[in-house]
DNA sequence: GGTTGGGTGAGACTGAGTATCAAGTGCGGC
DNA sequence: GCCGCACTTGATACTCAGTCTCACCCAACC
């Protein structure tokens, strides 16, 4: 099954409809490269199909987030984002400052990170999140590309 | 020099005044316990001057923010607050999800957790975020006697 | 006293997200 | 096939945090 797939399956497995929309932000949502916004989802969804109300697209976010199909980011510049990633277990996001695109970062060592900053400031932590930004090895090889075109061609 | 002392000699350091307006919310931030949003700011304000205009405050805050006073949070019930804290290093927020109270962490060995995961995935990280969620000693003890009386005495 | 410039309050505006409501749709029961 | 109910939807009004603009204040300077 594909990945579309596999999420409308999971909107049935939890009881809801698979609606024509649904199956829409689905598609979406797996085809986008990268973190969107609401807004991005929208646009995209009207390209496709003129009637998906913002209401719907919220809606729809809402009930991936709660079937952790996307996750939601909170960017540096203060905007937020949402992402696709894996329901399945526990992890973080790095996220590419330029193009957006994310990974999702398996907890691992980090669980034990966050229990011995708890255990020692006397904190019972119930929830952490870590977002890791900077560039992805796509960006930074046309980043390291560029600096170096810059710097042989640039001015005298 | 007490706390808001400092607040206004870094104000002055950075080139600004340091106005009536700005030393109110310097006060204000200081003894705030726990985190607090514009809008408590706002209240707080009103509570003990008649005129300050929400835009001053939000001005304040970018203000105190850039100074590295405050750090904006954003908690996991997607609103957001300011805490204030140590403008000298690098740190994350641990904070109490009952009453708000946040403790500065050191990032140290989050740091070099960090830029193995970097590494790993190829990525040249710039930024990263650690934000703990959970409960303070006072609230996990309270917690606790709270658990422990609900049941000892709790309907049979 | 006039000018300048930083700081300010008021209020309009913006954009993300929520609430509400009436209409549309899917689906099970008959 | 049809009926009725619950779920889903789009439109729209609303809220709320934050920004922008603008006129005003006030201290410093000439």
């Amino acid at each position: 099954m594909d990945q579309t797939g596999r999420i409308v399956q999971a909107f049935q497995d939890a009881g809801y409809q698979a609606t024509p929309n649904r199956r829409l932000m689905a598609e979406l949502v797996v085809t986008t490269d990268g973190h969107f916004s609401a807004a991005d989802l929208l646009d995209r969804a009207r390209q496709r199909r003129a009637k998906v109300g913002r209401a719907s697209i919220f809606r729809g976010l809402e009930l991936l987030t709660a079937l952790r199909i996307v996750e939601r980011l909170d960017l540096p510049d203060r905007s937020h984002a949402y992402v696709l990633c894996d329901p399945d277990e526990h992890h973080h996001h790095l996220v590419c400052s330029r193009c957006g695109r994310s990974v999702d970062v398996a907890d691992g060592e980090l669980a034990r990170l966050v229990d011995e900053i708890g255990r020692r400031n006397g904190f019972r932590i119930e929830t952490h999140r870590l977002e890791l930004f900077g560039l992805c090895p796509a960006c930074a090889g046309s980043d390291a590309a560029s600096t170096v075109a810059t710097s042989q061609g640039g001015p005298a």
